[in-house]
DNA sequence: TTGTAAGCGTTATCAG
DNA sequence: CTGATAACGCTTACAA
């Protein structure tokens, strides 16, 4: 390869910045000086201004203005024993869904002064654990999951932290602290019922052997068998569940031979693999082989032929966890702790 | 919509685990105390082994262990004027490729103890100069950038802060410290010569008007004039590039009545979205319009037909970029602090 | 190699 | 409503 050529980046200089001075950080007691008050008069105005006289407030303000003033988090968070810090525990932040539902968590938590933090769990307990017993000593302000907290020993820890906890993703009994999330069940349900409404008789399913995955399983199989629909084959993996995985998955099935016309797969991106690779093995989808999926990927809609899935508003539950923080950080007790999110099947080509 | 049922979600029990006892935090004076010396040779041990004898460190690697102790992380940033915390500055943390990138970081800069922290700055200039100067009460160790900065007051101020620096996504000249970046230029004359040799010669292009959209259109322009291709027209917009500003953009184009044969959108969501508002138009892809993207989305390839594309490993840019840092946190040189990364056309269906 | 003393910048506490 | 004082848990600087 030939030597790359130079991008002329663009930059755009303000003409009323200084030169790139000292970069000594501006400390609480130079506001206070220049407003003529104590640090802890300035300290008081800017985390509650009530406390703190009109008159005073205002110097203080234009006083911070002028410095530009920060207050250091570390000091905050040491002396106070609370930070700003929203830790979000995230299995996989690849997850277009995950990343919908960070995003909106933000987009709640920001303007109030916080900021989210990632820990990715990466499907792993152990790291998990790591991960969650740091908490201890970053004593964050609050903590969202996305999922359920499935080792006792972190709950036990996290409930422990004292701080809002908010779960997702399943609408599970006796959370940690608080929920915003849907029925699996409910929605593996409507998927082996949109199989028996569209005449399929033998059926799979392809997921992940844990967590959401079988959740995902048990209540499709429990509602095949009431509906009188033959479970065929179950393939589950504890393989975080991505293209690469669908597609090798769907290729043992059809290896395997069996009498299958329809497949449930328990995440999107597995069912997307799947479509793949069933279709570059020559079958006709649907009429040979139906697929469906779980989770509302954007990749859903676009593939040919779209597939049919259950959807819930991921960055809806985000925002909702940000709201039930807000109000118990402000001291609020919201009316109800535990939020369903609906959803839907999405009927496609797929199926 | 009735009642939703609730999931049984999977609980996994330690049997070993104590009551949810007290969550008061170890001190690093606990450990001490156990293993018999004092806090500033536990802090050593921790931070440096070499400084303290081998009998010592093995009595408080088991002191440690015994208490569960995780140092204080405002503590530690407080006084040394230095934290774990890697900010990552990202435009849109829902891009694949930031993602990729930001997980690609992640898995270097964890192991050795670091922790990454998102920025969000949403194409904002605002919000990122917000964000930069808070960095100086944060004490990040490092800073990494999806992109290059071009606001000059928020280059100097990075670069008074002292941390290492790596800028990405362009290979630019003089960056504010270190650079892990491909040649927009580069990509978009691959495309222009692309459209050429399959004897495209009326094109157009869609894109964002600054960054790097507007460095894929000045170059693409310019290897157009070369080839003797005519650019009939250059759709520029300034908010986020995703599926649906693409089908606007084709939306107003089409209904231009150009004459076009081929369109160069300099992000690949922003093709898709062409690529389906065109499809739906019923338009033959490539037949009566080419389309071509930038940015190696997932979806490019699932799509049908294809999307031609330039392509970048957007995970290894994070690596990369994660191993300058601690290079340069471990006190060493590297020999190069601009690294190049290779890029390719992918040549599919709808070109 | 180890320890002592001091202080990072903020806020809890208590007094006015 | 405002201020003085001490303390959060750690690490730098210096001493032994």
């Amino acid at each position: 390869m030939s030597r790359p050529t130079y991008d002329d980046v663009l930059r755009v200089s303000s003409p009323t910045e200084e030169a790139s001075a000292e970069r000594r950080p501006v400390r609480i007691e130079e506001v206070a000086r220049l407003a003529g008050v104590s640090p802890i008069t300035v300290s008081r105005a800017l985390r509650n201004p009530k406390m703190v006289s009109e008159a005073r407030r205002e110097r203080i303000r234009q006083a911070v203005e002028a410095t530009g003033y920060f207050s250091n988090p570390h000091a905050k968070a040491l002396r106070s024993g609370q930070s700003d810090i929203v830790a979000a525990f995230v299995s996989n932040i690849l997850s277009e869904q995950f990343s919908l539902a960070v995003e909106g968590l933000a987009e709640v938590l920001e303007p109030a002064g916080f900021q989210v933090v990632l820990s990715r769990t990466s499907y792993s307990y152990k790291r998990e654990t790591t991960l969650v017993r740091s908490l201890t000593a970053t004593r964050p302000a609050a903590v969202f999951i996305t999922g359920v907290m499935e080792l006792e020993a972190n709950r036990s820890f996290l409930r422990g932290l004292g701080v809002p906890i908010v779960e997702s993703w399943a609408f599970a009994r006796d959370p940690i602290d608080m929920l915003v999330g849907f029925s699996n069940t409910d929605g593996a349900r409507m998927v082996a019922e949109h199989f028996a409404e569209r005449g399929y008789r033998k059926v799979a399913f392809i997921g992940r052997s844990g967590g959401r995955g079988a959740l995902r399983r048990k209540s499709f199989a429990m509602h095949c068998e009431r509906l009188g629909l033959q479970v065929q084959r179950e393939i589950t993996r504890d393989t975080v569940s991505g293209v690469p995985e669908g597609r090798e998955a769907m290729r043992s099935l059809l290896e395997e031979n069996h009498d299958v016309q329809a497949i449930f797969c328990a995440s999107d991106l597995l069912a997307i693999g799947g479509l793949l690779e069933a279709r570059e093995r020559g079958l006709r989808i649907p009429d040979q082989l139906a697929i469906a999926g779980f989770g509302d990927s954007t990749l859903a809609e676009e593939i040919s032929p779209g597939l049919t899935t259950i959807v819930a508003d991921s960055r809806n539950i985000g925002t909702q966890a940000g709201e039930l923080m807000l109000k118990r950080l402000r001291g609020e007790t919201p009316e109800r702790t535990q939020k369903h999110v609906p959803i839907e099947l999405v009927y496609r080509g797929s199926t």
